[in-house]
DNA sequence: GTCAGTGCAAAGCTTTTGCAGCGCG
DNA sequence: CGCGCTGCAAAAGCTTTGCACTGAC
C-alpha cells in the first residue's frame, strides 16, 4: 500500500468515525434527558464534517453562511452541553477556545500551531502517547486527559 | 542520598536558577534598550520567587498586598515585554493566561491541572521530553516549543 | 402542558489601548 | 531632556447570563 493510499484509508476511517460520533452524540444527549434543538443539531452536524478544531465564532459563521440562522449564544450553550457530556473536547490556545469531537473510542490527536499565520493542524504520535500513558499518576494526580500543543512555523510561513 | 534530600537539592537548584534568571532578565532588557521601571522590576522580582505559573491578576494582587502599588495594565505590559524577549513563558489554560520564568538553560517543566479545585502544579518527565524531542519536524513544521497539560484530580480532591 | 432549547441583548471577564505625567539614562 | 514606563480609565474582544418565546416530547 502506497503512502498516499494509506493516508486516504486513514481519512476514510476518520470520516466514518465522525459520522458514528454524530449518532453517538445524539444518543448520549437523549439519554441525558436533553431535547433535540435546531441550534445544537446544527453544531453537531458541522463538527461531524470537520477534521480539526474550530472556534465558537467559526462555527457560528459557518452555520449562518449555510443558511442555518443560529445565535452565537446557542452555539456556546451547545458546546457547553457537549463538553459536559464529554462529547466534545474544549482546547484553549490563542485568543479563543477551540472545540472538536471527542471520539468514544478514545482515539485522539494533538495539535501544532503556526505562530506566524495562526493555522492549527492535528498530529498523532505513538511514542508521545506511550510517554503520556506512563504519567497517569503524575504528582499524585488521577490523570484523566492530556493536551499537547507544539508551537512553531509551518512550511509556508518559513519560506 | 535520600529521596527527601534529593528533593531538597533540586529545590535549591531551582531557587538558584531563578535568582540567576532575574539577573539575566535585567541584562537582556537593558541590552534591548529598555529602561528600568518600578512595575516591571516588581513583576520580575515576584516571578523569581515563584515555583510555578501565575495569572496577571494574581501577580497584580500579590504586588499590591506587598505594598507595591502597580497598575494592572503595567503588569500586562511587563509580561508582554518579557514574553517578547523569551524571558517568560505564557501558558493558556483555564480562563486566564498564566506566566512563568523561562530559564535560559532550556530547563523546563509541564503542568498538571486539577479540574476540581483549579490547582496547577509543575512536573517534569524525561521520557516525555524524549518523545517530544522527536517531533521537531512534525507535519513539516519547525517546532520551536511545546506545552503539555495533564488534566485530572489531585490527591486532596479525590478523597 | 411542561420545560429544555433558542435568539437577542446586556452584562462579565480578561486583556489591550489612549493619554497625560513621571523619571531613568 | 527625550522617550520609555506607569497608572488610570475607557475600549475591545470572548463568553456567559437574563428574559421572553418557541417547540420537542
Amino acid at each position: 500500500m502506497s503512502v498516499r493510499a494509506r493516508e486516504r484509508s486513514a481519512e476514510q476511517h476518520e470520516t466514518a468515525a465522525l459520522a458514528a460520533w454524530a449518532e453517538h452524540a445524539s444518543t448520549v444527549l437523549a439519554r441525558a434527558g436533553r431535547r433535540g434543538g435546531r441550534a445544537r443539531h446544527a453544531v453537531i452536524g458541522l463538527l461531524a464534517g470537520q477534521e480539526c478544531c474550530l472556534t465558537a465564532t467559526e462555527i457560528f459563521v459557518a452555520l449562518r453562511s449555510e443558511g442555518r440562522p443560529v445565535g452565537l449564544a446557542s452555539v456556546y450553550r451547545a458546546l457547553e452541553r457537549l463538553s459536559e457530556l464529554r462529547l466534545v473536547q474544549r482546547l484553549e490556545f490563542g485568543d479563543a477556545a477551540r472545540y472538536e469531537p471527542l471520539l468514544p473510542s478514545g482515539e485522539h490527536h494533538h495539535h501544532v500551531l503556526c505562530g506566524a499565520c495562526g493555522k492549527v493542524e492535528p498530529f498523532a504520535d505513538r511514542h508521545l502517547e506511550t510517554a503520556l500513558g506512563r504519567l497517569r499518576r503524575a504528582r499524585g494526580y488521577d490523570v484523566a486527559a492530556h493536551d499537547v500543543l507544539l508551537r512553531g512555523s509551518c512550511a509556508e510561513c518559513r519560506v
